[in-house]
DNA sequence: CGTTATCCTGTCACTTAGTGACAGACTTTG
DNA sequence: CAAAGTCTGTCACTAAGTGACAGGATAACG
């Protein structure tokens, strides 16, 4: 007595069949690139769930096991650059500036060909969501995911509660405004603007950021 | 020749059969009421269009002209608020500061008992949006059509273009910030919370414009 | 390497969401 | 009242999405 069996890792329980959190991601990113392509070249309404997964090869029953429904196939695309930039705020150095360390990250970037692709499908999904509903919802819930992320990491850097409600603030006005400075860029780049001036744009951001919270997140800070 | 017949009016084009704008809208929100009712008491999955149909005294067909898809139902309950938060600050004097127009829109607002009952709807609906995905993509989609409404407000406050990209990062940081304090606002008053202490979360949200639009909007303009 | 427990996947049948077409009731303008 | 056009319900239909079950795949363990 006294041992609850199977439940003795400290974490990342693995059991038997299941498959890795990596290659679940790893499918249900390709099953986004597909539904993108198909939004993009007949509209979301003229796209079926058929064509979908006939596309990835799957069974129409497995694709609708990995989303709950057609609008948000594209969130893990429309995610792809919420989601490094969420990663990259988490390795924001206390004693660095916002705007630092985003050029920093600029410079440092690598720009693979496949992912130069890939980049090509999110700027068509932000613009995409200018008008179509559907995937302006999913568009939406993502960059409601990335406020709660930003309100964590707000939190730990301004070493408040994550409940305070001026973290939260700063959390929504700030995902709000990178918001709207995606979508600039993804129609500019649309429109066939040159991607040289994005180092700009990066200041950009972080020059918003620290308006939008009134200053509170974008300067260094103590450790 | 040089006459485009049946397009000589200004605006306003009513052609025979149509029914008036208001009944339209009266229509909705009737919808609306009922749908919010039954996802509250039943969830959304297990609310059918037929029920709500049923609950107005519509055919299914009907509701479905009515809106596009089931979550849109709730929109009209949950852009309640807005609504009127944005025909407020369209009324908004130029030499009156945001948090003063706010604070003499509060003093003279009357309550009608019926008001109260469907508040209570309007507060249920932005709770239950925290939890239930369909009803948060409704709640996103409303907050989305007031900030395009904040835009061309700033955007004539500030004497500036609409496209303007920082008369749009204005408006969508406002957005965000009031929409973080209705949430919460909902979630204490749901909680049990006093309602007489309203009058101070408005001059929080005047406060929280004034931050997140860094002081670019809540003070008084020239006229 | 084989066993085993657990999963992932496809097939089938099913309910619900949502649309197109048409006919009749209705409503506003003249 | 007449005319022109809209709104609504019925019917038939397609597509979205789910529950149940059986077989194949997969990781842990010996």
């Amino acid at each position: 007595m006294g041992s609850d069996a199977t439940n003795d890792m400290t974490k990342n329980e693995r059991k038997p069949g299941r498959m890795s959190e990596q290659r679940q991601q790893r499918i249900r990113l390709e099953i986004s690139r597909e539904a993108a392509r198909l939004f993009w070249e007949q509209g979301v309404a003229a796209t079926t769930g058929e064509q979908i997964a006939e596309a990835v090869g799957l069974s129409v029953r497995t694709l609708w096991r990995y989303f709950r429904n057609k609008e948000s196939c594209v969130e893990p695309v429309l995610a792809q650059d919420g989601e490094e930039f969420v990663a990259l705020l988490r390795r924001w150095p206390r004693d660095v500036s916002l705007e630092d360390h985003l050029m920093e990250w600029a410079i440092n970037r690598t720009k693979d060909p496949d992912q130069q692709a890939f980049d090509q499908a999110v700027i068509k999904m932000t613009v995409l969501a200018e008008k179509e509903p559907d995937v302006r919802t999913a568009w939406l819930m993502t960059n409601d995911r990335i406020e709660r992320a930003l309100v964590e990491i707000f939190a730990d850097r301004l070493r408040r509660s994550p409940d305070d409600i001026e973290v939260r603030l700063h959390a929504a006005a700030a995902t709000a405004v990178v918001r709207v400075i995606s979508e600039d860029i993804s129609a500019a780049l649309m429109a066939g603007a040159d991607p040289t001036s994005l180092g700009n744009t990066l200041g950009q951001m972080a020059r918003a950021v620290h308006t939008a919270t009134g200053g509170a997140v974008g300067d260094p800070v103590d450790p």
